[in-house]
DNA sequence: GCCAACGTTGGC
DNA sequence: GCCAACGTTGGC
């Protein structure tokens, strides 16, 4: 099994919307960066889990986990014109974009802010905490993801 | 709102 | 293939 972070704007997308959704699903879409498209491309496998991260917003932070219940497949809101996330170089016959389907699984116990993973030498290897990274989906190594739900049990100092 | 860091684009 | 200009991300 394999584990990821990715990162949303609760703006646009938070935990909230994902677990209010038909079945707590939904498709991962608008990842507009040749990285990421590769991970869920090719990467990315059914029954992985990802925590569900916060971005941009008053407390970033790891708020959620999630389980990715569909392969990457083909990230039609590239097709149409309507979209925000239209790109005229992508077509069902040769997609240029690709999305998951990730089910909510629970909150965090509590939110885990971006400040405070920063603050663990267990966890200075993320991508997620490293200088100028700005990848929206990332691999998590199952030792930082152990690690990061042995803290969600740890009261805040 | 600012701005550093990074990715993409396009001229040459 | 280089690299300047530009756009985006995302923390603060």
């Amino acid at each position: 099994m394999n584990y990821w972070l990715m990162k949303s704007e609760p703006s646009a997308f938070s935990i909230d919307d994902l677990k209010t959704k038909p079945d707590q699903t939904e498709h991962w879409d608008g990842v507009r960066n040749y990285q990421a498209r590769n991970m869920m491309r090719d990467q990315m496998k059914e029954g992985d889990r990802a925590f569900f991260y916060h971005s941009n917003c008053h407390v970033p932070g790891i708020v959620g986990l999630m389980e990715v219940v569909r392969e990457g497949y083909p990230d039609h809101t590239a097709f149409d014109p309507s979209s925000k996330y239209f790109d005229e170089k992508s077509n069902p016959e040769q997609p240029r974009w690709y999305m998951v389907d990730v089910k909510y699984m629970r909150h965090t116990k509590r939110a885990i802010p971006l400040a405070e993973l920063k603050a663990h030498a267990a966890l200075e290897n993320m991508p997620l905490v490293r200088k100028g990274n700005r990848l929206s989906i990332m691999p998590v190594s199952e030792a930082e993801w152990r690690y990061i739900l042995s803290i969600e049990n740890r009261p805040v100092r």
